[in-house]
DNA sequence: GCGACAG
DNA sequence: ATCTTGTCGC
């Protein structure tokens, strides 16, 4: 049994968006705030932790949780996990604002220091510049970078057999992320950077966390605790 | 107008 | 994301 318990999100803030267009604003009204220029912390130390969430959208139950990684060993150092009612629908594009209540939630019961967070969407790699990690990054003020499974609206070429291998993740002509190969022959995860991180930092965070798999361990992790959580809280 | 579309 | 059985392979 799982002794610890789920935090609770906390009531909506009264500002937030009620429909599309006045989530597409909040986007445009965020997005200045990214930080592009800072190197970010060195990968293979200090803590990485990964985030992710779940969902039971006929009972309007989400649940989210952030796993807190040791990143030289891997070793989870701490974990969080919270639950609550669903705050908005999936709509490309908008992802932020169905998973960032829960998110933040889960952070704020951490008594850890979170490092570097590793977001399961995209960063800058967004129609408007401003996915999931970028806008958690702006929320918490908190390294951010996004590794997606998907290429979701963007072309890339093929990259090369051997992991570690990379190609420019393209919306038109601009270079929005890279296609990362983290395991030979296994099709590449799609890493963006979120908030005060470079692409290339976030390209070699990624592949010090996937030693083993195609997702990074933080991913993996934390998609296994918010689907406990969200079992849990769906359970009798 | 139609199809595509992170999780 | 989520719905879902078996099956091929290390």
């Amino acid at each position: 049994m799982n002794t610890s318990t789920a935090a609770a999100i906390p009531p909506l803030p009264p500002d937030w968006p009620a429909d599309v267009a006045a989530a597409r604003a909040v986007q445009d009204s965020l997005r200045a705030r990214v930080v592009l220029d800072e190197a970010g912390p060195a990968p293979g130390g200090g803590r990485v932790t990964g985030v992710d969430v779940a969902y039971d959208d006929a009972r309007d139950v989400v649940a989210a949780a952030v796993v807190v990684l040791d990143a030289a060993s891997l070793d989870v150092v701490e974990e969080a996990t919270a639950v609550g009612r669903v705050a908005f629908p999936y709509v490309p594009g908008l992802l932020a604002f169905r998973e960032v209540p829960a998110v933040l939630a889960a952070l704020a019961a951490l008594d850890t220091d979170p490092g570097l967070v590793v977001c399961d969407g995209y960063g800058v790699a967004h129609p408007r510049r401003f996915g999931l990690a970028s806008h958690l990054g702006v929320l918490t003020g908190l390294p951010t970078i996004g590794v997606a499974k998907n290429p979701f609206t963007f072309s890339h070429e093929a990259p090369g057999d051997a992991r570690g291998s990379a190609t420019p993740l393209l919306d038109g002509a601009e270079e929005v992320g890279s296609a990362l190969r983290t395991r030979a022959g296994v099709k590449p995860v799609f890493v963006s950077v979120g908030h005060r991180v470079t692409l290339a930092a976030a390209r070699a965070h990624t592949l010090h966390l996937t030693p083993r798999y195609r997702l990074p361990e933080t991913t993996r992790r934390a998609d296994a605790l918010c689907r406990a959580a969200l079992r849990e809280a769906t359970t009798a």
